[in-house]
DNA sequence: CTGAATTGCTAATCCGTATTACTCCTGCCG
DNA sequence: CGGCAGGAGTAATACGGATTAGCAATTCAG
């Protein structure tokens, strides 16, 4: 009880024990191998430690290891935000179930500022060193950060799939939006529809791209899409029906939620009149009239696989860096035969 | 690019920039009053610090000034659990705003193993070191380990209040349950209401003790209770009405729900034919058929608190360390005038 | 009964950074 | 010209624990 009572150290053990702070650490890891130990003296060693409760000081461990049992979570927006928090905690509960398994701890960067409405993993004083690797969340990551992470050789895995950065591939554990959205594409036209439109941005987050990419591969070339250039439910309807589709695929749940309201206001019903197909869950919290037909997200399932195979990649055994994972069909109540002419 | 690129230390630094390590970390931490460095020194070694994007250890760091900029957050129950989620992610929120705008980062403690269906922060090989104090969240914490923590001289703060352990005072940001019962008493009898009766365990956890207390401060000390002796539904409302009671207070959301459904199933009306108040949130997903009468958790406000007194804490500075903040009553609709006998 | 092997333990070193003490150099004053 | 002040930078050390090399004592083989 020097200064800090319970700041022991394995010297404060050792002079208690009458031994070297050698022999107080090769009692604690028990090697056999390394160095032999008499029974007595270890007991001895041991009852120490179990008087004092001492524990080692991770930190110090760390400097010699080079692994900390600590893997960073980043994510690109708040991890208990308000809004869109019913979409990301099903990765985090993934992340926290497969931590718990490997025995990590988990670290989440909230010291990240914030820039340009973006949180930052490369700033001043960055912390990405005191975990081994790191999970990152996010619908957008900035391709500059991922290839200064790749170039780094700073083992992370990205939650959804990223496009290469830099011309380097990004390891990640994604969902295969093209499969899933073109499997949904060939389910209404297997109940009569001919004529398809596509509500998204289709661009910007790989996501939202992969969507499109899929409708494109089921719907053809030259199917109409709708993005942010038309704001207004009304008008993304009208454009809709112009085009003659009777099937309409809404990347985020908020636009499908807008559309159904404006067909109703139109006096179109749903789905008798206009089936409408919702890409995946909702990324923001709504008022959804209807359970939509479309697909859901393993979003739990890919947060925990990519904690695992973040921690193969640390035990230097990754075979494959990315993995699409099935997204889940879910009937609802959406999709109807198309009206007759 | 020796052996792990990315993996510089201010060795390396120095050695681009052709000075000493020393020169580098000086003019990393920038002090003009350790020693002087010639400005165009000073220019050469950011500039190679610029270029290599070196970042300096965060956990060498630590091993020689206390702080390392890193929180611990210690849950009783997973961080993100399905169930009960809705009830702690608020705290978490709260945590987590506090936690940026202090600069630090968070740590879950996921790797503790479970004992007996606990979690337990004292085990073989405890983390707690890493970060530099810590956030105790969950409706029981065994009174060993706060008393552990607190003989440790461990820097923790409470979510929710706690009994002293060992006879020593555990701090904590907790609700002021026993106010805001006590409360909801008052505003039945000034609605009309003279017998009351209390559903709930009223001991074990401090924030079910608390309710019970702030139950019979106001009502009465024989007032009846009703804990898990009686399981039945059909069972408490009979004791309940026994009792003449007019007002029920119920600790868990769920129990007040069951208790309505009893009471509909024999035909009473709530509120007209009995009010029942709801003594905090929901702590389990419930599809309540009202919006009850009652008080809310200033959840996120505990979390912001029990961060920002931890690193008051942390500065060697808390005048106070038990905080009580009072819960915010809520209108709802199952509270009325007692029926005329 | 000597040299080798084994046992039981410790001194020394390292990890990456911060800090203290110290050295070297230049210029200035008396 | 000696001494001293101050500028610019570095060597040495500490932090707490893991590891390596090695030392002293004992046991064993020949």
């Amino acid at each position: 009880m020097s200064q800090a009572p319970g700041r022991l150290t394995q010297r404060d053990i050792a002079r208690l024990a009458g031994v070297s702070q050698t022999t107080v650490s090769l009692v604690l890891n028990n090697r056999p191998d390394a160095a032999r130990i008499a029974p007595e003296t270890r007991e001895r060693v041991l009852r120490v430690i179990r008087e004092t409760g001492y524990a080692a000081d991770p930190l110090a461990r760390r400097m010699l290891k080079q692994l900390n049992q600590i893997l960073g979570v980043f994510t690109y927006e708040p991890v208990f935000p308000s809004t869109s928090a019913d979409f990301y905690y099903p990765f985090l509960r993934g992340i926290e179930e497969s931590a718990e398994e490997s025995g990590c701890d988990l670290l989440l960067f909230t010291s990240a500022p914030v820039q340009d409405g973006l949180r930052r993993i490369f700033h001043e004083n960055n912390r990405l060193r005191v975990a081994d690797g790191c999970v990152l969340l996010g619908r957008e990551i900035p391709a500059a950060e991922l290839s200064r992470l790749v170039a780094e050789e700073y083992p992370f895995v990205c939650v959804g799939r990223r496009d290469d950065a830099d011309g380097r591939a990004v390891p990640y554990v994604g969902a295969d939006y093209v499969a899933a959205t073109a499997e949904q594409v060939d389910r209404a036209r297997a109940s009569g529809h001919e004529r398809f439109a596509f509500v998204g941005p289709g661009a910007g987050a790989e996501s939202s791209a992969d969507r499109l990419a899929g409708f494109r591969r089921a719907a053809g070339e030259d199917a109409p899409q709708v993005g942010v250039e038309v704001p207004e439910p009304a008008d993304r309807l009208e454009r809709i029906l112009d085009a003659g589709a009777t099937a309409v695929f809404v990347d985020f749940l908020s636009d499908a939620v807008e559309l159904t309201h404006a067909a109703h206001a139109r006096g179109l019903r749903i789905p008798e009149d206009l089936s409408v197909i919702a890409l995946g869950d909702p990324t923001t919290p709504v008022e959804a009239p209807y359970a939509y037909t479309g697909f859901t997200i393993p979003r739990q399932e890919m947060g925990r696989q990519a904690v695992e195979l973040l921690t193969q990649m640390l035990h230097g055994q990754a075979p494959v860096t990315q993995r699409l994972l099935a997204c889940r069909p879910v009937q609802g109540g959406t999709l109807a035969p198309p009206p007759r002419r």
